[in-house]
Formats: C-alpha cells, sequence, structure tokens
DNA sequence: CCTACCGATCGGTAGG
DNA sequence: CCTACCGATCGGTAGG
C-alpha cells in the first residue's frame, strides 16, 4: 500500500520536538511508590474508566493491600485530581510558552498540534482522563479544572482567529475548527495503544497534513 | 465574525437527508416505557458513565423505584447491551446501504460523513455509550460489539482505499484517514450537548469542510 | 505495610 | 408497581 507523507509538513512537524519534555514537572515531588501508584491508577481509569477502578484493583497492581495505599495517598478522587492536573498543567505550560514564541500564528497552530501529539506520546494514558474521567472530580477541583479548560479555549481559538485574519487560514468558525483539531489528534493515545509497534512519529504528521491540506486530491 | 461555509459543500451534504430515520428500527418493539427507561438511561451514561449511574439515579429519572424497573429490563447490563446495538445497527443498515448505492467512492466517503453526523444529531446521547461505554459490556456481548466494530472499521477503510484508486482521494495511510474522520464527527454529541441553541444542519458541512479542503488559505 | 473491620451503597430478588 | 430485604463490594479507618 502507498504511504506518501508530504516531507514539508514533517518538517513543519519535527521542528519542535522534545518541548514538553523539558516543562516544570511537578511529578518530581512525588515518592517514588506514590508515582507508581499514579501511573497504575492512569492505566486503570483508561481502561476500566474512573468508577469501574476500585482501590483493591488499583492495590493489586502495585502489589499492595488497599489499605496500604492511603499511605501514600488521600483518597480515590485524590489520584483522580493528581492526573488530571498534571496533565492539565503541561498544556497551560506550554500554551504560554507558544503566545509568547515569535513568528506566524499559523505556526503557533502547527505548534500547538504538535503540542496535543507529543503529549498524547509521552503521556498516554494520562490523557483519557483529561479527555473523560475528569467529570468525576469532586469540587473545588471540578471548578477549577473546568476554569483551565475554558481558558486553554479561549486562548486557542484566539490564535485561530488571529491566523485567520492574517490571512493564513479559511475563514471558518474558529470554535468549530478547534474541535475538529482537538478531536483529531485526541484518537492518538487510543490508535497509539492499538498499534504499539507503529512508528509513532509518522501518525502526527499524517494528521496534521490531513488537517492543513484536506482530503481532496 | 465572519461565517463563511462553501454552498458547494452544504450542497454535497444535504443531498442525503433523513435516510437514517426510515431504516429499520427495532426498538419499536419495546413497550413506551422500556423506551423511555433505555432514552433515561443513555442521558444518564453520557452524563456519568455507566458504572457511576446506580440503578436507583436511573428509576428515579422516570418516577419508579429501583425495584420495578425490573418489571421492564432484565438487568443494568441489559440496558447497556440494548443501547449499544440498537446503535450500532443503524451504522451497519446504513452501511450496506452505501456499498450498494451508485457512485463514485467520494461519494461513499461524503455518505458516510454523512451519516454520523446525521445519527449524532438523531441519537445524540446512544452515541455516547456507542463510543466510550461499550467495554462495561459483558460477555457475549462484548466479543459481537467488537466483530461489528471490526468489521464497519473494515469496510469503511476499503472505500476510502477505494477511493484514492479511483484518484478523488488523496493517497494517505488509510485507516489514519478514517479515524481523522471519525474522530472529527465523534464530537458533535458534545459539541451540540454545549450549543443547543445553534442550527445542528451547519455544523456537518462545516466539518466535511474542513476534512475535505483543509484549513489552509 | 498488614489484618481486621466499618457503614454505605451496589445490583437484584421475594412476595404481594 | 411497591415494601422489605439479600449478599457482595465499595472507599476508607483503627491499630499495630
Amino acid at each position: 500500500m502507498p504511504f506518501l507523507v508530504s516531507t514539508a509538513i514533517i518538517f513543519l512537524f519535527d521542528v519542535k520536538q522534545a518541548t514538553v519534555a523539558s516543562s516544570p514537572d511537578q511529578s518530581a515531588h512525588y515518592s517514588e511508590k506514590k508515582q507508581e501508584i499514579l501511573a497504575a491508577a492512569a492505566r486503570l481509569f483508561r481502561d476500566r474508566g474512573y468508577s469501574a477502578t476500585s482501590m483493591r484493583d488499583l492495590a493489586g497492581a502495585v502489589q499492595l493491600k488497599a489499605s496500604s495505599l492511603y499511605n501514600h495517598i488521600d483518597s480515590k478522587e485524590d489520584i483522580l485530581q493528581a492526573i488530571c492536573f498534571s496533565t492539565a498543567n503541561k498544556f497551560m505550560t506550554a500554551m504560554k510558552r507558544i503566545e509568547d514564541q515569535p513568528g506566524s500564528y499559523l505556526d503557533k497552530v502547527k505548534a500547538l498540534v504538535n503540542l496535543h501529539a507529543e503529549i498524547a506520546a509521552i503521556d498516554l494514558t494520562s490523557i483519557a482522563s483529561l479527555n473523560d474521567e475528569w467529570r468525576h472530580l469532586p469540587e473545588p477541583y471540578l471548578s477549577e479544572f473546568l476554569y483551565l479548560r475554558r481558558d486553554y479555549e479561549r486562548r486557542f481559538v484566539a490564535i485561530l482567529q488571529k491566523g485567520m485574519e492574517e490571512g493564513n487560514i479559511r475563514k471558518l468558525d474558529p470554535q468549530v475548527l478547534f474541535y475538529t483539531i482537538l478531536s483529531s489528534v485526541r484518537w492518538l493515545y487510543d490508535w497509539r495503544h492499538k498499534h504499539p509497534q507503529q512508528q509513532a512519529k509518522e501518525l502526527p504528521g499524517q494528521i496534521t497534513e490531513i488537517l492543513l491540506a484536506g482530503v481532496l486530491q
């Protein structure tokens, strides 16, 4: 099967590799066992969902009894909060950097698409909680999370709008475009789960190409 | 804010309105109360997830006591099964019709994008179970569901591939294109939940346009 | 980090 | 369609 990927787009995509990894990571403050618990929880939450994952399931995954988990975490909700916010903060930090970087707004859009693909590549399981399980956050975390999400969306849409005014991006409803872009990179973590053998780097390039240049010949 | 949508694409999209509604609907076999229960369950499963929805929640939503639900349904899993398969069958029926319809493979691709947008418009809440909650299906339903899903994907990808050979669609990895198309229409039900006032018909046209023609000016 | 255990809630049934 | 109730499992705590 022919497998043609525009080298120009691949180049554009590869410009900013490994920017996420160097961003501040508060998970460094956690003990090794707590990090192990959070990683196992993120995987279970992705595979079964937050509500269908019991503390006994989680304990088994890290070779502990359920009660021993509470030496490392405060509650089940505490785990979800840590997962959701550590990933959300990666996006917010990167957004600030992209807003401040020089270059056209089209460059910023490409950097944002790249960002989503990159975080999906590094932090494969946490994305599931960020996408689907945040609704189980207790207050006041839920409100705080929704605030971050709205803020991120507002700033993303502003960049798209500036790109349209700049003339590099077609004049579509910027919010529709925002959701289309986000949902397109969203399935990356699903895909990589199903096809672990495939080169991860090829995918973001292909998605970016489809979004930028379209499907028609 | 300018809001330009290609009338050509809108036309292409509107060609096949209301094809889903006329497809065979086995929910007609259900009693009125059972249909009410299934509709309420689909809504709760979307908003809270299957596992976080209790039978007491569901009973309250249809003004019954929990035990009375069991005069209409066999089990909680039975409800999930009914929701997932009734929607999955709509997709399979429509796939067969699109395969058999005359016209180019590009036309079939457009009809498929249209199909997803249409089912999302008609059956807003069930799509959530089809996307996210199917994993809670018990066997043998889980295997049967996964079989249907793989079959649908295989047939969709085959159409994309034929379209590429035909020359109307750019030669990309057809499976990557499949996932990109599906994820783009996937958020429709989310969006319509958040913006119930907006004309639903505008959205599929815009998404189709972004996918077909791309983002670049 | 474990054993032992708590009250609350779960899906579901008996019986009318 | 309800009241009353079942065993199982839930998140979490006491105490060592």
